[in-house]
This record gives structure tokens, C-alpha cells and sequence, in this order.
DNA sequence: CCCGAACCGTACCGTACGGTACAAACACTT
DNA sequence: AAGTGTTTGTACCGTACGGTACGGTTCGGG
């Protein structure tokens, strides 16, 4: 990822789907949920549409800048609030790690989130896995930014310490995550605690205070 | 094949790979390593593996059971060591976490794993899973054991204290897995650091310490 | 009202691949 | 040596799907 690399990557370039093209995506998007990468052909998806394959190609290039766009397009959607204001009080920073992490949460388990890193896995190892970058730089960097700042605040208003931002965010992560995002990636039924997305968060912030509290 | 002589999961019967067999799954398994699902066509496989696709279709059934016989055959290959004797002192115990956690890293991170599993990934939801299914059951759940009968045996040394076993182990999984599982099936590159699984592992056990050490 | 651009629907092509058929080669028993 | 089963190599079939071409239709601007 040096400065160079300038001549490749198409999809880097700044999205602007028209509305009718947003459409589409989203019937892309409920047929890859429904029925995984399968179930996107470019013919099913014309059909489900209303649109031509001429339109496909012409707007997304190939199948595959197709995928790129629903990545691209979903990612888009997805965005975690910054920072609301100066929150000092302690008990509301916890709060908002806690909401954090809930959300964090929500995003990974969702189905639509399942279904596109499902599908950018599946590629990841043969193209040199354009959809799994464009997956971790639209996504888990955005979410990870917002991460670090957070917890920068924390930290700079003396409730939490640490060396790196990112290595205490990982530890979050891993702390709220363990394996079952990978259970779900897998078909796996998560379990009724697993279910209850926000005492998961407390959970992890909880573990996380023990190890990062000041 | 036989009709309907089996409402479940026909891949959970032993399996007894000859060895002809065993060495084409091996074959399988280095293509699948090499270039992802899409590079391991029957008429490939049998191409490289020096065998008909007759006998492929003899011995798997068809292409899905040539899928999850390389699963299962791959899964068949790893094998956590059980807990090696009474280790009563604290300081081989904690050797103990550190050398399974290491352990597991190196598993889950090793090439043919994150093969595996983007492939199980990839078909996770369009067939209901099956592979998913199998991956879990033949890895994931031997592991989990292995670590939970670990962890009871520090407990019932006093060492570490917690409730439930299986709850530790996944909080000692997340803080060794933390995102880099995900990122690794993706197509990222780990850091340098991740790249030291012992240094990893040690790092976790130690937090895991400070969460469940008695 | 006309023109051109964008778009739809459909038909079409090429190919890759899963699965089957079959003849020749090998192996193993009697 | 003959018979029987298994494996190989190859050729073949059907189909699903990516990609293209093209005639017909809508729609906005002049």
C-alpha cells in the first residue's frame, strides 16, 4: 500500500451512483442476502431489476466491478456516528464505548454485513482479493478510525490508558467479537445470549475497564 | 447412489480415506491453496492428481462430497495434543495456555486453514451450509473442548477462577484472535507484530490473567 | 414535432465445467 | 491363462452463465 499504485484500482474512485443505479444495487444486495454469490447472476439481477444487461455492463463494467459496486454501495451506507460533542462525564464515555460496541456489533452480525464478506471471502484468494481490500478499507478502517478516536478521548481525559490506540481497539474488538463472527460466516446459529447484542457490549466494556481502566 | 437411505448429513460417518485417495485429497488441498475454489475443477484435480474423474465421482459422490471430503481429511489431520499429565506447578500451567494459544494461532492462520475456510465461507449460504457445518464440528468444537478441558484443569487447581469454561475460552480466543482471523481471510497482510504468534499468544494469556487469574 | 441519448427486453454466442460413457490398461485371484 | 474388478485417459453431453448485439421504446431538449 505504498504511495505509488496509482494505476490500478478503479473502484477507489470516488462512488456516485445515480438513483436508478442505487436501485439496482439494492436488488443486488437482497439477492446476494437471499441466495450468496450464486444468486447473483447478471441475468437474475436485469430481471429482478427491470433493467437491461447492457445497462450492467455499461455502468459496472463486468461481474466483477458489479460486486465491487454493491460493496462499495453498502459500505457507503454504513456509517458510525463521530464523536457527539464533549461527553466528560465518565459514566456517559463508558455509555458510549458501550454503544459502540453494540453498534459494532449489530453492523457484523447483520445479515446484509454476513452476506457481503461471505461473498468477498469467497474471491479472496483468487483475483488478489480486490473485494476483500475494498471491504477492509471502506469498512473496518472507517470503523476502526472512529474506534481509535474514541478512545483517544478516554484516554486524554484521564479514564482509560494505553500505549496504542489501535492494539486497545483490537482488544475490544476481540473482547465483543470472539469467534462468532466467524460462527455466522460459517452458517452457524449463534446462541440466545449471543443474540443480546447490547449485554454483549457490556461485557466486553466491562473486561475492557478491567484491562484498560485508569 | 442410495436412495433416501439417510435423513442426515452423510459426511459424519467415519471417514477411511485410503491411501490413493488421501494423496488425491492432498492434491485437492493444494489447489484449493493455490488459486481458491475456482481452481479446483474435477477435470483439474484429476489432471493433477493423475486419476480419472471417474473414480471422483466413484469415491466423493459427486463435487460437493469431493468438497467436504477434503474437509474432513484436512480436519482429520490436526489434532490438538491432550492435556499432557498432571502439571500441577502455576508456571508450566500458564506455559500450557500460552503454548495452546500459540498453537491455535498457528492453525488458524496457516494457509490451508484460511483455504478451508474461505472455501466453507464461500458456499456458506446458499446450500444451507453444509461445509460450514462440518468445519465446525471436525475444528472449532474439537478445539473448544481441548481448551475448556484445559482451562477446568486450572480451575480446579485454584490457578484461574470463572463460571463457565466455554465463556473463558472465548474470551481467551478473542484476545488472541482479536480481527486478524478476519482480515487474514480477506486478503490482508498481518503486521509484524501479528506475525509473532508466541509473543500474540503470551499477550493474550497475560490480559486473560488479569481477567480470570484467581 | 423531431432527434439523439439512454434504456429495456430478448435473442444470441462462446466457453467453462459438472457429470457420464466407454475402451484400454492394470491388478489380483483362482 | 483366464476371469473379474478397478483405474485411467479421453471423448462427449448438457447447461448455466458471462458477455455482446440489436431492434424497439421512453424521454428530455431544441
Amino acid at each position: 500500500m505504498s504511495m505509488s499504485a496509482r494505476t490500478i484500482d478503479p473502484e477507489f474512485e470516488d462512488i456516485a451512483f445515480t438513483p436508478r443505479q442505487e436501485a439496482v444495487l439494492e436488488h443486488a444486495l437482497a439477492l446476494l442476502v437471499g441466495g450468496g454469490e450464486k444468486a447473483l447472476t447478471t441475468a437474475g439481477l436485469a430481471r429482478t431489476a427491470n433493467c437491461s444487461k447492457e445497462s450492467l455492463y455499461k455502468w459496472f463494467g463486468d461481474r466483477d466491478g458489479l460486486l465491487a459496486a454493491v460493496v462499495a454501495y453498502q459500505a457507503s451506507k454504513v456509517h458510525f456516528p463521530p464523536e457527539s460533542g464533549a461527553t466528560a462525564d465518565a459514566e456517559t464515555f463508558k455509555a458510549h464505548l458501550v454503544a459502540f460496541a453494540t453498534e459494532l456489533l449489530a453492523v457484523l452480525f447483520g445479515e446484509t454485513s454476513l452476506a457481503l464478506n461471505r461473498l468477498s471471502i469467497g474471491q479472496s484468494n483468487r483475483d488478489d482479493s480486490r473485494l476483500g481490500r475494498l471491504l477492509l478499507v471502506r469498512g473496518k478502517h472507517m470503523i476502526s478510525a472512529r474506534a481509535r478516536s474514541l478512545l483517544e478521548a478516554g484516554r486524554h481525559r484521564g479514564l482509560i490508558k494505553f500505549n496504542d490506540a489501535e492494539e486497545a481497539y483490537q482488544v475490544l474488538y476481540g473482547l465483543a467479537v470472539r469467534d462468532v463472527h466467524i460462527r455466522l460466516l460459517l452458517g452457524d446459529t449463534p446462541s440466545d445470549a449471543e443474540r443480546d447484542l447490547e449485554a454483549q457490549a457490556r461485557d466486553a466494556v466491562d473486561r475492557f475497564y478491567r484491562l484498560f481502566g485508569a
